[in-house]
DNA sequence: GAAGAACCGTACCGTACGGTACTAGATGAG
DNA sequence: CTCATCTAGTACCGTACGGTACGGTTCTTC
């Protein structure tokens, strides 16, 4: 545990599992073959298999190490001012946007999904697991710290963290995990981001500290 | 164009594609082989070969078949009461959480976001066009009718819509994609369908109809 | 510098699948 | 009755992939 996820892959492994994501993010999952990972990477496959047991194994260990990669930075314990919680949400938001609309981990996401439906849905959990447990814990983290300092108001942390998720990504997941291009989706995150904050404020602004922003009544 | 969807597939032809569905459905697209179709359809792979021309095709043929199923029922055309778009809306939200937690639904965009990534997003576009294209469509008009009736305000109604969606689904769709169980989701959805449209309308309700439902100022 | 481990490259094996060919039986028209 | 069409069932083919085995080379360690 204390070294938990860093040097899990030897770099050979990591360079291995660096050229196999990179196999996937260019052909997807049948341009995956155990023989065109390991030609890739200059490695046998009896390494291959030595290493990561099985091509489930390598499926799982890919993932293991994309996750790894995401660091899950703990931004601040003190209280939080208005704007720097604006600003906070605003950065996570770019950040869940940029993982979200990258390249690698749609890839991952078709990938676990593709293979998800039959008995062996392992690499969904680990997805799961690894992918959105640590984006989730970041952001209720922030908003608990926006509670703490009298700006947020909710009951239900979860609730409050899927809201925020709704409003700033909508279906535009699974409509780039169809195919939609990143770049046409990444135009319309980039202009929801904002509007995704202010609802969210509205929603569940601590009323006396945001004056009601882009006030709609009389 | 007068007929279009209902009798694209002769009733043998459908009767071979709810098989193929079913196969689907309990294991996955490795189970999906053509000789799996043909023994559990009783019908020889030459005549799968002669409908649907090659395996692509039969998986096309699926999602074409499966979503002329749906009805597009296009509800009113007449001025909304209040009570009235809040049953819409509530209609709406339940149709969808059904639709999207639906077995065959699920096992069809694991299907086509799996071989998304490659070259052949051909499937993707499919499920966005015959899938997503309708439902948005329906909402769209909901949406229309309650601007028209003066209930709500927005200037954008594709904005509108997916701001409604994100509070309704967040990100569950996903997340039933990559294997979260749909009874512990459809609890989920249920448990959140008012909630999304009490957000909503305090989003998007024209001021002086709806005075500020769970009013949180002083 | 020798012993041993690790590993690359390749060749090999079994299998499973997509797709095609062929035969036999059913159905319907003239 | 007969011929044409369609289709079920089966056998077959080529290929591509997962997994294993082995010889040769490099790197480590004493």
């Amino acid at each position: 545990m204390s070294k938990p996820e860093q040097d899990q892959f030897s770099p050979r492994q990591s360079a291995v599992l660096e050229e196999a994501l990179r196999l996937l993010v260019e052909g997807g999952e049948k341009a995956l073959t155990t023989a065109g990972v390991a030609r890739a990477a200059n490695c046998s496959k009896e390494s291959l298999y030595k290493w990561f047991g099985d091509r489930d194994g390598l499926l799982a260990a890919m993932i293991a190490y994309q996750a790894s990669k995401v660091r899950t930075y703990e931004p601040t314990g003190s209280k939080l001012t208005r704007e720097e919680l604006r600003a906070h949400l605003l950065t996570f938001i770019r950040d869940l946007d940029e993982v979200l609309s990258g390249e690698v981990s749609l890839a991952l996401n078709r990938l676990s999904i593709g293979q998800a439906g039959a008995g062996g849905g392992k690499l969904g959990r680990l997805m799961l697991e690894r992918g959105r447990g640590p984006i989730g814990k970041r952001a209720m983290a922030l908003l608990e710290a926006g509670r703490r300092s009298g700006l947020l108001d909710f009951s239900d942390g979860g609730e409050a963290y899927e809201t925020l998720y709704g409003l700033a990504v909508s279906d535009l997941h699974v409509r780039m995990l169809l195919g939609v291009s990143p770049e046409t989706a990444r135009k319309e995150l980039g202009s929801r981001a904002e509007r995704a904050i202010d609802a969210f404020l509205r929603l569940y602004g601590a009323a006396n500290k945001w004056e009601e922003p882009r006030i709609r009544h009389a």
